[in-house]
DNA sequence: TAAAGTATGTTGTTAAAACAACAAAACGGA
DNA sequence: TCCGTTTTGTTGTTTTAACAACATACTTTA
């Protein structure tokens, strides 16, 4: 097993690695490999542990009441999913794990982090877990939003706040922004095109400002 | 200080009564009222401190960059806020917490949890966090939707699947649906109407039943 | 640097939701 | 049970987004 994978996953990561084999044991924690397009978990299952992809990669995806099977993430060497379902005691994965290529699994029984004895660890889990849930409401209140141009404002302003500056560059194409405010590109582009025809913002390709009362 | 309160709240629920008071301590905890009206958190602040209602009622409101106002929740007696921000470190509130009424607040160093040797109490903190993490991920996943049929569709799935019947009540009235769908009442009563004459669902008021392959 | 591929912008048409206004049904006291 | 109130349903109009098709700009690499 890569132990410098587990030491700087997000769980671990900060934590003595002298003491990483202990807690792991302590966890329950064992490997499993799968092959391409194997299932990890199934929608409609139950996720018992936590998983980190020690090698390979890991696809969520979901097969919607039509038949249509689209990819809500992927999961990279290093990353961790499925750990909220494991905390929550019989929830129901709404998704399927799938490995997106030959992967090594490390499973760990999350429930027990918190008699682990490890407050690091402890501490790393809660902060991702509120860290995820702030990450939520955040594309919630962007996407309650009605207009594509509400959805984008608020996207904007956020970033601008963020950035504290009122230019500033976002991390998304437009394909990906369009995806992530829950509309279509080309309608997106228009959007974007008007507001700034009515010299709302500027912007060149991932580079915005927002224009307030005070533009230079 | 009303401990029934305390030792009811979702944080504490479960834990011997007699190790509360030490707990408390522990947690830095302190006590404010304040009057009607009287800011509890400011929106672009931070928000140190989990908080517990002792008693009042707390309302949780934004105002949008037009200068709207509205009310995202209202936190009654024995309900906690602000914890997933507190447990951030540099997060910034994105609302405002208000008292709606004179309330006596309890605030709790939260990120001292996984230290405070209580590991039911890290339990505790720990599921309320995943299982908010959980229900805004649903959220997402109905709104994602585009067309009301879509979101509503969604909904209806989950509840069915999670009430283990095509037959099923919501816990919400139609504005409530509508707003928790991000849609408008009219428009999701009127394609309510038209998935039932097409055969999909049967509803009266709260009382819905879907209508798969095998309709009885 | 030329060509191919990808990302972004633009426009007209179609489909859907918001909105508004009202009708009907359910509910809650007097 | 009657009346006032609230909730839900219905319909027509207006607004908005999706969609499709294409133009332009940027990137990559042969």
């Amino acid at each position: 097993m890569d132990m410098t994978i587990v030491e700087n996953s997000a769980l671990f990561r900060g934590i003595d690695k002298k003491k990483v084999p202990e807690l792991l044991t302590q966890l329950g924690a064992y490997e499993r490999v799968f092959g391409k397009g194997e299932y990890i978990y199934r929608e409609g299952g139950r996720a018992p542990d936590a998983a980190i992809v020690l090698s390979g990669s890991v696809s969520i995806e979901r097969t919607d009441a039509w038949g249509t099977r689209s990819i809500i993430s992927e999961i990279k060497s290093g990353g961790m999913f499925a750990e909220v379902y494991a905390l929550v005691p019989d929830e129901i994965m709404p998704v399927d794990a799938a490995a997106a290529e030959r992967s090594e699994i490390l499973f760990l029984d999350i429930r027990r982090v918190p008699r682990s004895g490890c407050a690091e660890l402890t501490e790393n889990l809660l902060r991702l877990t509120a860290a995820k849930t702030l990450m939520l409401s955040r594309k919630i209140s962007h996407i309650s939003h009605r207009t594509i141009r509400g959805r984008t404002l608020s996207y904007l302003s956020y970033m601008s706040a963020k950035m504290g500056s009122s230019c500033f560059d976002i991390p998304f194409s437009r394909q990906q922004l369009a995806d992530y405010l829950g509309v279509e590109r080309s309608a997106l582009s228009a959007e974007l095109g008007r507001m700034r025809d009515e010299g709302l913002i500027e912007f060149h390709r991932n580079s915005f400002k927002i224009l307030g009362s005070e533009q230079i």
